[in-house]
DNA sequence: TGCCAGGCCGGGT
DNA sequence: ACCCGGCATGGC
């Protein structure tokens, strides 16, 4: 599927390089990947803050921390006491069956990984592909709720699609290359900030434009 | 000022 | 198998 590339160079020339994933180590990738969830990334920022100031970028720091303590540090980012306990269940998981060493994770298989990640309560699809593309970069396209919303009004994709459906739209007609899969749900969550919003169906100059005639 | 943000879970039909 | 309420702060 041509369109696919198509729009995605239409967005890179677009918008450029979106450098993504902000964060300085795995660690702080599946921090922010947990904290982002259904919440603003300039929230997430000030909670990773806190965590950084607090010297609690660590899995040792945060398997020590108490619950309750952490979602202190992580309130800016909203759901504090739910995504604490989720922080929390990631820690926990990695202690218990990687003795806390993240490095072990690299060497799983893609599948093997992810379905390792969708079984910790409070990560699920979006959060899981996110970890396995942006922290371990291994081929696993994320969809979220931008990526349904923009490529379904632009009729690229049926209103009623599942995530798996969407994904493996993505990951069956791109080249398998981490780099562009990176680089291109970057381009769909910066296109979703600025056009194709939720309560305002028409983007008049939406860079997409001209492209939605999909048999 | 209300609406929305880079979801996910658990309980009810 | 869906559907829905709950979770919560800060930006525009």
């Amino acid at each position: 599927m041509r369109i696919l590339k198509e729009i995605y160079n239409k967005l890179l020339k677009h918008f450029g390089q979106q450098h993504w994933w902000p964060g300085e180590s795995q660690l702080e990738i599946i921090i922010g990947a947990i904290l982002t969830q259904n919440t603003n990334w300039l929230n997430v920022e000030k909670a990773i803050k806190n965590l950084k100031q607090a010297n609690l970028l660590s899995i040792n720091a945060l398997d020590k921390m108490e619950v309750d303590k952490i979602a202190q540090f992580i309130k800016p980012a909203g759901y504090y006491n739910i995504k604490a306990k989720r922080l929390k269940n990631f820690i926990n998981w990695l202690s218990k069956e990687y003795n806390a060493d993240i490095t072990q994770l690299e060497s799983k298989s893609t599948d093997d990984l992810r379905e390792e990640l969708l079984g910790i309560n409070g990560i699920g699809m979006e959060t899981a592909d996110s970890i396995v593309l942006y922290a371990f970069n291994k081929l696993s396209f994320v969809v979220d709720a931008y990526t349904y919303r923009i490529f379904s009004r632009h009729n690229l994709i049926p209103e009623e699609t599942d995530y798996y459906e969407i994904k493996s739209f993505f990951e069956d007609n791109l080249t398998d290359d981490c780099n562009l899969f990176n680089e291109y749900h970057a381009l769909i969550v910066r296109l979703g900030k600025e056009c194709c919003k939720k309560t305002k169906p028409l983007c008049e100059k939406c860079p997409l434009n001209g492209i939605n005639n999909y048999p």
